[in-house]
DNA sequence: AGCACGCCGACT
DNA sequence: GTCGGCGTGCTC
């Protein structure tokens, strides 16, 4: 076996396949597929994963491998398979699957630069070049590109004075400690002290140290607490009474934190009968998928803790999705105090290094529970034993660029291979899922009721027209005031929630309603206040507000804040005692700010917690006994066919915070369309119903769960263009179809164009078309090497964002 | 993606 | 006659 098959890191059509190269003498025992390696390609040198060893190729010119990149496999064979499952099932390069499967902080960074040619001398090149050699005697390629200097560069590498290099870089190094410890016995190393010179002191004190404590130090403690340097340990090293080593530590961001651990609770009647086919099918090492469906406040996270531990005890591994939002410090507490140090947590507040060594721990098998977001999925364990996924619904399970993965499916085809079940978790299933439940694809278990049966909180449904027509012209409806009066002559909390969208911070004039958009996008520029520019947040685009509408010149140009600072301010108006703390983008922007705001309000420092979706989950203090929904209905005339089902999901959910403790709780949701079913039966909090009547909007219009989607978008700089590829499209695969499937396009996005380039898209409805997945393929074979002419095609299967 | 190779226009 | 534009095709 001399010979390694390499996806190398080129995401192109061309290059999607592997690549053969030899195994030096010197790395034959090991390099093993699984491990990242860099090869040469073309003129450069580039990152790869191997994929497999072979002895013979068909291929009679191959190079060699430069030299791994690991020392063990990053990837095991169950995720190089998961990876080849992913490229299948989303269309995606395959370097992207291997990628997603990682941490960042894995991924190659690359430097091009040049050095002196053999037998040439700094000074025989021509001004600047001589000065601008660093301390390794290279140039670096990018900082000749801001200095003007690479044409002399290019004509001097022609010339053969300087040779090319091309360097792939770790992104992060391992945090490594010195450590040191006696390498003799305690009696051995009392003699020696003895031995030590009157004059070494400082020797004399280390050995005695080791002498009273004879076990490994960190180094620099130990320099801190003898108050000495490393010379005094070198010459003790030198007479081989001490030995000294690197040993690798993790950036632990809980590190300064205690849990206080939990043991299991008692569980309700309901909660035994929901987990006990979680357990059996843990005993039987059975694949199966639960739905476990309790409303608000239903003990679902009592029930994960228990059916992990009962895994652990099997000696097996737990993931436990939670959506990135939901991922607060109390999430994490549960379960840290639950397992300890056995929990690993991966979210995006952590930093790149951060995230690498907690990955590390699942790697080195140092933990057997990992809590995180998405991409959490792909924890490289090997005896996996359950994987939960809470707020199943979350549309953020979803990946929306390359690889498009839903983490519920990735979950599944993970569980199959284990033999182990997935439970999904959530008080307002997914369409997609319930249907499944209720087809017996997945094993529905239900909590109805409340811990304790406490009830529901009750809901006010606020028509907001009748406050208009009663001469309320406040954002808050007369009800809503009454009642946050009332919570602050009781000392109770309240939170106030705000849809974000629709109260998103365009610019506008208020003369002629113009509205600031970008000049390379169809959308509107979004104010931030805090540099007080505007700002595209699809191409980056910036600019200051004008003093004067562009169109009428008129000068009455304002913005419309972010909404929670209207609110707020409104607020202050007319409840000028009430304590409010604002969370939205602007106040949690920094790091750790977010969980600070929270800690506040749960210590009663504030009377009202105002803010967007970020409020909507996991909010759980016993003082809530108020929450107001200012506008529910913002996002239910979005133009996504998921628009009810997210907002009865929004509205359930954050009626879920209020009261669930021992005091009862009461809700108030504002709306202009009381009438709308999934605003009244959110709130009547009666999700069967609602299921049935989304279901059968959905078959009407044949979305799912009735029907699969696909959708096609393709860009370009030309309209014209745009217009006739995706038309081809359409044409080719309504050609291919049955004609029970619909194809509905070619029409513009609902943005039609990002950062100058034209968006056309082509939605694809159908039941069963086995054969569809090979009509894409051909798709992208076809237009995916048109990159070069400017042409982008990409695919999105399951699409939960038709944008 | 990069890069080399290759074929046409406007300069020393 | 050469320098350099970017169109095309290849990287084991």
């Amino acid at each position: 076996m001399k010979i390694a098959s390499v996806i190398v890191d080129v995401p192109t059509k061309q290059t999607d396949k592997p690549f053969d190269y030899l195994i030096p003498h010197q790395w034959e025992d090991t390099i093993q597929p699984g491990m990242r390696v860099i090869v040469p390609f073309g003129p450069r040198k580039i990152q790869g994963f191997v994929t497999e060893l072979k002895n013979h190729s068909e291929f009679k010119q191959l190079r060699e491998i430069c030299e791994p990149m690991d020392l063990e496999p990053v990837l095991n064979k169950e995720l190089l398979d998961l990876g080849n499952w992913l490229t299948e099932n989303t269309l995606c390069f395959k370097i992207f699957a291997y990628q997603a499967m990682l941490p960042a902080a894995l991924k190659a960074k690359y430097q091009k630069k040049v050095k002196l040619a053999a037998g040439v001398e700094r000074l025989d090149l021509p001004e600047p070049l001589p000065s601008l050699f660093h301390q390794d005697g290279t140039i670096h390629w990018d900082e000749a590109l801001k200095s003007g200097i690479v044409p002399t560069l290019q004509r001097e590498a022609a010339k053969g004075h300087l040779e090319v290099i091309y360097e792939v870089k770790e992104k992060l190094k391992k945090k490594q400690i010195k450590k040191v410890r006696p390498s003799v016995s305690l009696p051995e190393l009392t003699v020696e002290m003895e031995r030590i010179p009157q004059r070494a002191a400082k020797q004399k004190e280390v050995l005695k140290y080791f002498i009273e404590n004879n076990r490994e130090v960190e180094l620099k403690q130990l320099l801190d607490h003898l108050h000495t340097t490393k010379s005094t340990i070198n010459a003790l090293i030198e007479k081989n009474l001490l030995v000294e080593w690197d040993e690798e530590v993790y950036r632990d961001p809980y590190e300064h934190r205690t849990f206080e651990r939990t043991k299991s609770l008692a569980l309700t009647v309901q909660q035994q009968a929901a987990i006990e086919p979680i357990l059996k099918a843990n005993d039987e090492n059975q694949h199966k998928v639960f739905l476990l469906y309790g409303v608000t406040g239903s003990g679902k996270t009592e029930i994960y803790l228990q059916s992990i531990q009962d895994c652990l005890e099997k000696g097996k591994e737990a993931i436990v999705l939670v959506p990135e939002i939901a991922l607060t410090p109390q999430m994490v507490n549960r379960f840290k105090g639950r397992f300890g140090d056995l929990v690993a947590v991966m979210h995006s507040g952590l930093s790149a290094g951060e995230k690498y060594d907690e990955w590390r721990k699942i790697q080195r098998r140092e933990v057997s529970v990992v809590v995180g977001a998405r991409s959490a999925i792909f924890a490289p364990f090997e005896n996996l034993g359950i994987i939960i996924i809470d707020e199943e619904h979350e549309t953020s399970y979803k990946q929306e660029d390359m690889p498009r993965y839903h983490a519920r499916e990735v979950a599944i085809k993970r569980a199959k291979t284990y033999g182990c079940p997935v439970v999904l978790g959530s008080a307002t299933p997914s369409l997609e899922s319930f249907a499944r439940a209720q087809k017996k694809v997945y094993e529905l278990l239900s909590l109805p009721n409340r811990m304790n049966n406490q009830a529901l909180p009750s809901v006010e449904i606020i028509d907001m027209r009748e406050e208009l027509r009663a001469g309320n012209r406040s954002m808050f409806s007369r009800s809503l005031f009454e009642k946050l009066k009332d919570r602050l002559e009781k000392k109770q909390q309240s939170v106030l929630f705000l849809n974000k969208r629709g109260y998103s911070s365009f610019v506008m004039c208020r003369d002629c309603g113009y509205v600031i958009n970008c000049p390379n996008c169809d959308i509107s520029l979004t104010y931030h206040r805090a540099s007080e520019q505007m700002k595209c947040h699809y191409c980056g685009y910036e600019s200051y507000v004008p003093k004067q509408c562009p169109e009428c010149l008129s000068d009455h140009i304002r913005y419309f804040g972010t909404g929670t600072q209207k609110v707020e301010a409104e607020l202050g108006k007319i409840l000028p005692e009430a304590r409010i703390i604002r969370m939205d983008v602007d106040t949690t922007g920094r790091k750790g700010a977010h969980e600070r705001l929270l800690q506040d309000f749960q210590d009663g420092k504030a009377d009202i917690l105002l803010g967007t979706q970020m409020i909507a989950k996991g909010l759980d203090f016993p003082n809530i006994t108020l929450v107001g929904v200012l506008s529910a209905d913002t996002m239910l005339h979005l133009p996504d066919f998921r628009s009810s089902e997210k907002t009865f999901q929004l509205l359930t959910q954050v009626s879920g915070r209020a009261g669930r403790h021992q005091l009862p709780g009461e809700v108030i949701i504002q709306t202009y369309t009381p009438e709308h079913y999934s605003v009244e039966l959110a709130g009547t909090q009666d999700y069967d119903l609602f299921y049935q009547r989304e279901m059968m909007v959905r078959k009407v219009h044949h979305y799912p769960p009735f029907y699969f989607l696909t959708l096609i978008t393709v860009s370009h700089e030309q309209l014209m263009t745009v217009v006739s590829v995706t038309e081809k499209i359409a044409g080719y695969i309504r050609s291919q179809v049955s004609n029970e499937t619909v194809v509905l396009g070619p029409t513009a996005s609902p943005i039609p164009r990002i950062n100058n380039r034209y968006r056309y898209q082509c939605l694809i409805k159908y039941k069963r078309e086995p054969d569809l997945s090979r009509t894409l393929k051909t798709i992208l074979d076809q237009y995916q090497k048109d990159t070069a002419h400017g042409l982008h095609v990409s695919i999105d299967l399951n699409p939960f964002i038709l944008m």
